[in-house]
DNA sequence: AACGTTTCCGGAAACGATTCCGGAGAAAAT
DNA sequence: ATTTTCTCCGGAATCGTTTCCGGAAACGTT
């Protein structure tokens, strides 16, 4: 239990802590041959350098913060470990924190990790979060940070994202050209960015094809399996079935699936499906589901090769905004059916 | 950028800074108006006290570290909410790491925490773990550890697990009461432990039921979808089709499942699956997975409270099985057919 | 022989906090 | 009035490092 410090390691080779540190420093200051003999008794003693109190004289802990709001569905999983990929490399540790779609807990984990004192953050908002004050002013006092899928236009920040309107474009158009007509849209809340460039595709995408979206075809659901149950049903309820739903993101996609299922309705004969932010899971259901997908883990690495140059080029820095290319993969629950 | 420094309170405050820190700790050697002065200030100046100093001075640092082989899939991080939950509630910050199902990153990542100093550690060992010499060693010098699902019989210390032999009996006793007879088990590594207690369970209810189980129906298959997918595929070449097959876990059986419906075969008609460690994910496929349910919440929060236990009464230490009781869900891919 | 350089190392300050020790002043006891 | 006790606060040591500063040899130069 008791941690050997550098005092334990000069008192047993009777010299200096400082020798001993510039022997682990690799300092141009110490013959040879007492850094290899240093080296090797530390070794023995089983010594390394406590990082708490090199941290707390270097102002800066090689440790980076990632806050995500969940990690149930796999898609930040995947992302952190694209984040990990890079950080590992270079010599970070990447401490992880979830906010639980939750603001209150997402700016507790970020003053956490600021106390922390780690070098840098890369945060995806939370559901709720509206209110970027907080952030605005770390970023303003220089501090180093990089936003995915969940950002912000008021904070001028390293981002990366896969542009959210032109595949929620596609994913429409694709619908269309199935031939399907009575489309709607199951939308996430509002105030998230790509919530609402999904919802913008979706309805210029009917723009250009001279396709009406009247009221009552996009419906604010949410982002949960249980949100997209809830409209599927109350729609079932109503007699007010679709063709074809597109929805904001797999997990509703799925919710719908599931009690489409469960009312003997066909998909895609009775209803049509497509989702948004594929993982693994798309493919695994029955019918697969067509959905719009993102790169995981080069999103991962992307964020943390920007927060890494903003880290070692502290002068320079010139907020960039990444786009990565998503993909559309078609597959049963969105294709017509010949006798449809 | 600048952190604001107990010091700075200080002078702006005209004292020193053993009252700062007084005022903070709730001393009882200070004046009470003289504490909500310096509290009121300190809160205005943005000052909160640096965690680091504070755990160098105290020799820890009200951290506790996880590290877990993956997390793809659901499990492991229902597993870590569980944990964070009682944490959280108790103050301590909670940092995860992920091995990657491998031994060497398993062992720096402890390190990694160790050096950081946390209190206590959460640990479910990977998949290549064999050697745990080196935790053998922390354990005995009284450094907290818990281990949970993936454990080793050869560490003395608190572990949460469920009864792996006792359900995998009843998975596989389900299978032979619906009446099938050639019955394979996709099965783990041999080194796990949750692995070859599942297997002696699936060779139990053999014997139980005066059943034999002939050389080639234990396949040692892997823990992953791919894995599955292996296997199934050599068994559809070989024509050496089972009337049911009882998976080590979800992904196998998700694996083999995949690769059956793209032959054309049906499920259960013309092999049914049972599952083990299921996510949500066992009742999303198509047919829906029969699968052993584990209480991830509970595993997390009752390892956690294990660990704080430990954290807090440093002298009485005996160490625990906590064995938390499963389920077996019935879904329709196990189930006989009426014509089968 | 006297001086300047170079090489290598020890001492001490610093990072930001906590805590022990002791001291000043007020209140209480003699 | 003097001593004792109590309340409240400042000074300094401490945690484990790194780094600046300076000093002692050893060496080369005149």
């Amino acid at each position: 239990m008791k941690h050997i410090t550098i005092k334990d390691v000069a008192k047993r080779l009777n010299c200096s802590v400082s020798t001993i540190s510039r022997a682990f420093n690799d300092k141009y200051d110490i013959r040879k041959e007492t850094r290899d003999m240093i080296l090797a008794t530390a070794n023995e003693m089983g010594y390394s350098p406590n990082p708490m109190a090199k941290s707390l004289l270097k102002q800066c802990s090689n440790q980076i913060g990632v806050v995500v709001p969940e990690f149930i569905n796999p898609f930040f999983p995947e992302v952190i470990i694209g984040i990990q990929e890079v950080f590992h490399k270079n010599g970070y540790q990447v401490l992880i924190m979830q906010s639980n779609e939750s603001y209150i807990h997402e700016l507790e984990n970020v003053k956490a990790l600021e106390n922390n004192m780690v070098d840098g953050m890369i945060l995806s908002l939370s559901l709720e979060t509206k209110n970027v004050e907080y952030y605005k002013k770390m970023v303003s006092q220089g501090f180093p940070l990089v936003l995915f899928n969940r950002v912000s236009n008021e904070l001028e920040t390293h981002k990366v994202l896969i542009d959210d309107y032109k595949w929620a474009f596609f994913a429409t158009e694709h619908l269309i050209y199935q031939g399907y007509k009575k489309i709607f849209h199951f939308s996430g809340p509002d105030g998230l960015m790509f919530s609402k460039s999904r919802k913008n595709g979706f309805i210029d995408a009917h723009r250009k094809h001279k396709l009406m979206v009247d009221n009552g075809s996009i419906i604010e659901t949410g982002l949960m399996i249980g949100d997209g149950e809830r409209e599927m049903e109350k729609l079932i309820k109503n007699n007010d079935l679709p063709d074809a739903i597109f929805a904001v993101n797999d997990p509703t996609a799925i919710g719908a699936m599931m009690v489409l299922k469960k009312s003997g309705l066909k998909i895609p004969g009775d209803v049509a499906l497509v989702g948004f932010t594929e993982t693994h899971l798309a493919q695994l259901i029955d019918p697969p589901l067509t959905s719009v997908a993102q790169p995981t883990h080069e999103i991962g690495r992307t964020a943390a090769l920007l927060l890494l140059d903003q880290l070692e080029n502290k002068g320079i820095f010139i907020p960039q905004t990444v786009v990565l290319n998503g993909r559309l993969n078609v597959r049963e629950s969105s294709m017509k059916l010949s006798n449809g």
